[in-house]
DNA sequence: TTTGATGGAGAACGAACGTTCGTATAATAT
DNA sequence: ATATTATACGAACGTTCGTTCTCCATCAAA
């Protein structure tokens, strides 16, 4: 790993940090360079406008993502347990104080929703691509018996999916404590329905 | 109404959309005055800072919340059929192309979650009343006897706000089709649920 | 040793930001 | 009709924004 890509993973989690706090438009070149100890043009260089920056925030994001809560999900279990597994890691991606500012894809999906271009579209195929790994695990909990055979699967992954965003609101904006217990009781509902 | 207020509500209705589009940060003095077609410092004068018109947007928004959607389910309906008319007024308000940017609220949420001041406390304050009047309204439909007598209407009211959580979010990011349909499904099962 | 990338600093750009001030004009009250 | 507020404007302030340019180190390849 050279130089560069070295101080441009730097400079990239720290972006990521930022960004979880004041979201990707509030991710500003100069704060960041101070925060780094770079000068604005030495760090510019290294993505070349604003826009690619953002984009690469997005890009590691979901790439944590899917390292922190899909693949340990996938390897591990199967059927109901790996969709209980990914939930738990979610919630935990979600919760954790790890990014000061919460996960920066909540705060993207409201600032990019009217702002149509590359960012927006990757945040939606990344978005679609969930809810779809979503799906098939549920579809294949059915096969393999455990749910029932005429679950509508694209139904449970739109309600896992609103869980989460709920969780994120009663956490990040409420600091309700009872937040995770309430969360849980839908979610237990939720495979508790889909069984029988 | 005096002159001034009358500019000043006019650029208010402005700035509504603008905020629901760019957020409560980039909802800019500038642009708007050109909007409005008015100068920056006479624009300015009407709110004296940016977080005094920030606030003015947050405050008659939850107005215009109250009026469209909480005040006409309380004057015709009560129990069942009054949470089913406030959440049908709700989807209406969320979905509606008055604001072009859907409800200035939700882009709060997570632009204010991070920032402690003024803005997030009466954003705070006023989804904890958003949620107690669910609540309270859940409570009556029990005392009534068309809800079971053991509901935790806390969790009702938690559910009930997450339905329309990730309706905006369907709706806004996604522009899914079926996302009222998919919203019904679970919110017809969150009042059947507690019911018996 | 020379050459040529590579990585970063520094200064400067025009534009937009929120804000202040002094001044003209329009609306209101007397 | 006149006096007095209210209302809005234009110009300018100091910052910060994203971006561009020039220049200097470092270091590996030739």
């Amino acid at each position: 790993m050279s130089k560069g890509d070295e101080t441009r993973s730097t400079i990239l989690r720290q972006a990521i940090s930022m960004a979880s706090i004041f979201g990707l438009e509030g991710l500003t070149i100069g704060r960041l360079a101070t925060q780094t100890g770079m000068s604005k043009s030495g760090l510019f260089r290294h993505f070349g406008s604003k826009e690619a920056l953002q984009f690469a925030v997005l890009e590691m994001t979901t790439e944590d993502l899917t390292n922190s809560v899909v693949e340990p999900a996938i390897e591990e279990l199967t059927g109901e347990k790996r969709l209980r597994k990914l939930f738990s890691n979610w919630m935990g991606w979600i919760g954790t104080d790890q990014r000061p500012g919460g996960c920066p894809l909540m705060g993207a999906f409201v600032e990019l929703d009217d702002q149509p271009g590359e960012l927006r579209n990757f945040l939606v195929k990344q978005q679609i691509e969930w809810l779809d790994c979503i799906r098939r695990m549920a579809q294949k909990t059915v096969s393999e018996g455990n749910f029932q055979s005429g679950l509508d699967t694209r139904q449970f992954a739109f309600e896992f999916h609103n869980i989460g965003l709920g969780f994120n609101f009663s956490l990040r904006l409420l600091h309700d404590p009872n937040a995770l217990d309430r969360t849980y009781i839908v979610f237990n509902n939720l495979i508790r329905k889909a069984r029988f």
